[in-house]
DNA sequence: TTCTACTATTCGAACGTTTGAAATGTCAAT
DNA sequence: ATTGACATTTCAAACGTTCGAATAGTAGAA
């Protein structure tokens, strides 16, 4: 009954409802210092009525007179990646103790998308900026009206500390070598390599850490054994390239007990490449993922990974926003800094001895590695 | 240099700038009809003023004034389910046409979160709201503040056309069916089934299915071969019990050569734990899952399952809210509306003929299902 | 000159809140 | 009666936009 022609109520309708002003029933309902003044009778005369009505405060005129939002834009380049979802969750645990709410918007793998979501993010007037990317900005230009509207900005998987914004992210060259250290302590020498597709900025330097790590034992890395993925669009794209990789190799005539894979979703299309073509995994060859996402937790055999810390990154990323923020920051220029955190391997059963000389069932040997860390 | 209080750019920035008032920086650059008005030379001075600052209209301000804010709350029960993906996609595509934005939220499960939540929806002024969920609400309260505040709201995946709200799930029925009906036509008589947990809604309707399409064929369902998940908190949980499951039926002693499993992480599950036995799938063992889910489409065997449109969900639901923002819709007063889409049969490998006499090397069988629908 | 008819621009109020300053009412002390 | 002190409530301006109404500027017609 007491709503204007938008359907919400609005405190006027309360202070009509109940005969106070406009400015008694906000001093009640924000519990603002002043409120202390105003008599007891009527501030739970307000607040019933606040609540009979179903007011909830508008959060554009407060914004708009407060000159906060309370937001953080979070825009990830793909949220169907299961990578993404995890670091959202670190970003959503680390703004929450401060009140602060994640706009969390989904670029789809469109850069169109994810310039105009950005534009979105400026408009909304939140108070600074994640972004969740494997590739780089296509419009410089936005990336300066962030600057000249002095909307701090941090980047969660990609080091754009060049481009002076601080970043958070994983080391990948830790990360390759780990992969490659696993497979050689358990005893492979012949070992194939995918590397990730040349647009993504991981690729080169978990390479690194596979060629350094190679270097410091005895593996000589086959190039015939070394493959690339094509450039990806979705997530399904790394599994195509895994599975038709795992063709080449056995395609190549070149002896293998070992794949490192350039992520999950890779190694996931090598062992289904593998199975199809007859070799088990892990007896006959061994498979190293790259992230640590759901799939290759629920897949069977479950993946051996090199696990990498999101949800640390997304707290990361959240933490140092915030802390952009406080005023006694603003003053003194800020520099880009850059995070990486150490990844971890996990063990699971997509990885093991190579064959051994007498050829046994499958059973004995998965069973032995049967304690999990899922 | 011109920037207030705030680090942000305002139309009385332009406007002082370059010696216009306010209302012309405002007509420009929105290109109202008046601005046909402007002198061309005024218009491209003020346009230029406005890139070279770097101006982004404020959105709060602006709804404030325009009173649409061109938001659509999303509020999602946990964005770590692989299921949620799709639906938040065919949202975002089919509010993309009509150039509304969603606000995305993620409950993370959390009853506590999801209430919250939904009190900022509605503080932000979403002209409408869409609940992917699969429990109740809590608050009763809450859904009250919607109606008064006269927010339509639509729910996916549950149907709550009994407290009068339009409902889009899928036929989980006509899914429990097809899963046993497929499994029927291979030529299985023995199957074990996975019912979900008592809490959730797709449970029951599902069990239905499979019991009405096991009267229709001459399949006894083997009461001892009938299991039931414990409640789940999480998407690894369903993985856990499926695996747990698959030793008890084992255990159980009864024969079985299919199982149809409660949705695809308990079928992922359940494939694992089969495999720790030494069981074979689909030689030894064919297991359908629901919902036809990312890590489905990566496990190797591939998982046959029932594949729920989900994108679809995503698109109807979409279109009844904007529908119900069309003025016409808001004299006469709406009713519940429910849409279930029919689920759809996806054939992969994890399902075969039952073991055959003669115990063939498993590749043959594979290779002859090698066609893929993934 | 005065009037009409434009064109180009500005005024000013409104959207729902917040908040320092001001107003009102009450009562006791001078 | 006047003043001050205090408790309670309201005024009014501001946040950045939008947009109908008003104004200023120019020019052609009477």
């Amino acid at each position: 009954m007491a709503q204007r022609r938008t359907g919400h109520v609005t405190m006027l309708d309360i202070a009509r409802a109940c005969g106070f002003s406009v400015s008694t029933v906000s001093l009640v309902l924000t519990e603002a210092r002043l409120s202390a003044n105003v008599a007891e009778k009527t501030r739970q005369k307000i607040r019933a009525m606040a609540q009979k009505l179903g007011y909830h405060p508008d959060a554009y005129a407060r914004s708009l007179r407060s000159r906060r939002s309370g937001t953080i834009g979070v825009l990830a380049y793909d949220l169907s990646d299961p990578f993404c979802i995890p670091i959202v969750r670190g970003i959503q645990a680390g703004l929450q103790s401060a009140n602060y709410l994640p706009l969390l918007m989904d670029a789809q793998t469109e850069r169109k998308l994810f310039d105009s979501y950005l534009k979105m993010i400026l408009e909304r007037r939140a108070e600074g900026v994640i972004v969740i990317a494997s590739w780089v900005f296509e419009e410089a230009n936005l990336l300066a009206d962030i600057e000249k509207n002095h909307v701090p900005i941090i980047i969660v998987g990609r080091d754009l500390t060049g481009r002076r914004i601080s970043s958070v992210l994983v080391d990948n060259e830790a990360g390759g070598a780990l992969a490659l250290r696993h497979l050689h302590q358990l005893g492979h020498r012949k070992i194939a390599v995918i590397r990730g597709p040349e647009e993504l900025f991981d690729s080169e330097p978990r390479w690194a850490g596979v060629r350094c790590a190679a270097a410091e034992t005895d593996i000589q890395l086959d190039p015939r054994l070394v493959f690339q993925l094509p450039s990806l669009v979705d997530p399904m794209s790394g599994f195509d390239g895994g599975r038709q990789l795992a063709g080449q190799m056995l395609a190549s005539g070149r002896t293998f007990t070992g794949v490192v894979a350039f992520d999950d979703l890779t190694a996931l299309g090598v062992m289904r490449g593998l199975a199809e073509a007859g070799v088990r995994v892990p007896e006959e060859c061994s498979v190293v993922g790259f992230d640590d996402v759901l799939p290759s937790a629920v897949s069977t055999p479950g993946m051996t990974t090199i696990r990498q810390p999101l949800r640390q990154m997304g707290l990361q990323a959240a933490a140092w926003t915030l802390e952009a923020l406080e005023p006694s920051e603003e003053d003194g220029r800020q520099v880009a800094r850059i995070q990486m955190l150490p990844p971890e391997l996990v063990l699971r059963n997509s990885t093991g001895r190579p064959r051994p000389k007498i050829r046994e069932r499958r059973r004995p040997t998965q069973k032995t590695q049967l304690q999990e860390s899922v």
